[in-house]
DNA sequence: TTGAAACAGTTGCACGCGCAACGATATTCC
DNA sequence: GGAATATCGTTGCGCGTGCAACTGTTTCAA
């Protein structure tokens, strides 16, 4: 396999290919996104990822917990974007009755008006930079590969035990 | 379209499904990637782009221009990230002949070897953690799929014109 | 030639994030 | 029941980033 000196780091495969562009896509068309959203409707990407969260929640409110995991944030990053969000009147915190130790991130009105307002936007744009883009079929092969690879990470080390 | 108040708020469609595991499996993929990179080399995961982009370029050396556009980082951004770098003795500045305004960023064989020591681990957790998980169609689909994402981004408007 | 505009890279600044440590509460196990 | 342990959310802290302003240089036009 070593073929002088220079292994494999030149080597372009098609699956190494898949790769970049797949980071490149990430990050060039959420740069574009968020920009979209903060000039057209002054919101933050992180604001909208709790605002759609919360909207779609029962009774509109998560544990800070489960929030956190969903946005894929961490705790701490999660107080702070709370503490800013609450000052800007979009939610509330509310302790948890069952267990002193928790509280929950509940929905404004104010919140589900400005969600509400941002939400075709923001969707447009997806389907503008992202969506539009794609055939079913590349959708759909997509979503399975993605799947995929999710659960893979989820559940490591199988491999080994066999 | 508007079934009662609630537009496509909520329908999850096989084209969004798409677009939120992409999302999801970009930050799981990325943070799992970094993290393995950080503890096994200790180096983080944009001090790698710098490292690759600079190896692969004629002499081992890239204006900071093109470095910033290529590991898509701002040009502030990149000049801390090339202070940080030359500190640890991985990458030189050299001034520009022709340009006095402009700089290079220079691989020193500092550099060379960490990156060469870096690449073949780093290259394994991404088989593990995306290739492998990708069939070569399934590959072949996202290189396509992402080259007309990321070419539609560059050249907006085209639509209008028509 | 000279003045205006464009461009390369750096610096000041503020911001959002993760990590580790902490207090308060729950849970578990003897 | 009570002590050890785990969990929830918050806080202190340092770090990496982008934006805007700035310096020095090049380019272009009059």
């Amino acid at each position: 396999m070593n073929n002088g000196g220079d292994p494999q780091l030149f080597k372009e495969t098609h699956q190494l290919s898949a790769w970049r562009l797949f980071l490149q896509t990430y990050r060039r068309v959420l740069d574009e996104l968020s920009d979209e959203l903060e000039e057209r409707q002054g919101l933050p990407l992180a604001w909208y990822d709790v605002l759609i969260q919360l909207y779609r929640s029962p009774e509109h409110r998560l544990r800070m917990n489960e929030l956190a995991g969903s946005i894929l944030l961490s705790k701490s990053g999660l107080t702070r974007l709370i503490d800013r969000m609450e000052k800007a009147g979009m939610v509330e915190r509310a302790s948890c009755p069952t267990d002193r130790r928790g509280s929950f991130a509940v929905l404004t009105p104010r919140g589900e008006e400005v969600f509400k307002e941002a939400a075709p936007i923001h969707l447009e744009g997806i389907a503008r930079h992202f969506t539009d883009h794609l055939t079913p079929e590349e959708a759909g092969t997509m979503v399975a590969a993605f799947e995929r690879i999710l659960e893979a990470l989820v559940r490591p080390a199988e491999k080994v035990s066999l």
